[in-house]
DNA sequence: TGTACATCAGTGAACGCGCGTTCACTGATGTAC
DNA sequence: TGTACATCAGTGAACGCGCGTTCACTGATGTAC
């Protein structure tokens, strides 16, 4: 078809970015090239000059998925330095909020494809490990403790609690939702409490 | 080939039994029918005698998984009733141990299938969402607080702290171990200690 | 600056494959007499 | 109790379909002169 190279950087851009949203919406193994590469705005055979496989693609889509999941984080604990409100007590409020809770093609993408990552390739798994590890570690920057160390150990059992209720707020949304907001009130009380002990 | 009723009910749970299990490794989606009347031990054809649709074996399993699940708790909490150990206890500590990270064929299916659930039939969902229910209010019982509604909310903040530890340490298990570990082992600490609080 | 040509992103059809589902058939089981 | 027959779980091949991947081709882009 003839494509100028800006325009080609541009469509493998696309690609990663439509796949991230219809990875975290339905699944990698329920997503296609085909369906893919159409939302991307071209057809199914381009796809191989972008990507070796699927599985390249996945590598690819988990580490922006990863990239963003830090611009999330950094944004929610800086967004508000003027104020005196505690960075981190706004970063739950927003983490265990029902918009978080509805948008899991924008949201923490730790949550996201935490049910899929098992299944996935090596690069992506290590991705998603490394996207963890630098979460618990800005966490453990800006909460209470005695030493780094210990800040650490409250940062992981911390996110284990944000990231268990999101997800399962997330897994009876629809079939309970009383029950989907009460996880995400309790969790959030829960964590706040904590902070001010 | 003519077989006996009783033989005929047999392989029903044998097709029940080995899609739990398969479906709990490896995803609803990554699993056919095939492989999964093999693994039961007849042929393909065959499953229509027994279910309407995949989906309709997905809800038995989801309807089986939640009751394994409830006897997993129940024996959990009751195995102990001699003694004078917090049964709680005892099952925070199981729960989150290296033996439930890596079984995730017969641990708790409320993690098992937290990643899959929202993609599944609407009886699937209705089963998860009751089956997470119950669980809840059976750990409310157990706990210590002013009231029910107290120790319902408790509880509910508990079970996320245990099935996200769970899920997070399960995700990087491979890719980075010992965070994996760290994960199991502050969420038992911190779960423990705010039971003697 | 203008012309000739190589590059290579995107097209669209095709590949083999396994999916969920259907179906005609088999034959031991279980029932009716 | 023995015989005749209906039932229906399991067989194995086939259905259409969409999957991930390959490939010959197109033609605007970008380079060489």
């Amino acid at each position: 078809m003839g494509v100028s190279k800006k325009q080609a950087v541009e469509n493998k851009r696309a690609i990663v970015a439509a796949a991230e949203k219809l990875f975290r919406e339905r699944g990698v193994a329920d997503v296609g090239l085909s369906e893919l590469t159409k939302a991307a705005g071209f057809t199914q055979g381009g796809f191989y000059n972008h990507f070796e496989s699927k599985d390249a693609l996945v590598a690819a889509v988990m580490e922006k998925a990863m990239e963003q999941g830090a611009a999330l984080l950094l944004g929610s604990l800086g967004a508000s330095k003027e104020e005196a409100v505690v960075p981190i007590k706004r970063h739950i409020e927003w983490y265990l909020s029902a918009d978080h809770q509805a948008s899991i093609a924008e949201g923490c993408p730790l949550v996201a494809f935490a049910g899929d990552i098992r299944r996935l390739g090596k690069e992506a798994r290590q991705a998603y490990a490394q996207g963890l590890a630098w979460n618990v570690e800005e966490l453990a920057k800006v909460i209470e403790g005695e030493d780094l160390q210990e800040k650490k150990k409250k940062a992981i059992a911390m996110f284990s609690q944000m990231a268990g209720a999101l997800m399962l707020s997330r897994a009876v949304a629809e079939a309970d939702p009383v029950l989907a907001d009460e996880i995400l009130r309790e969790g959030k009380q829960q964590l706040l409490q904590a902070i001010d002990d």
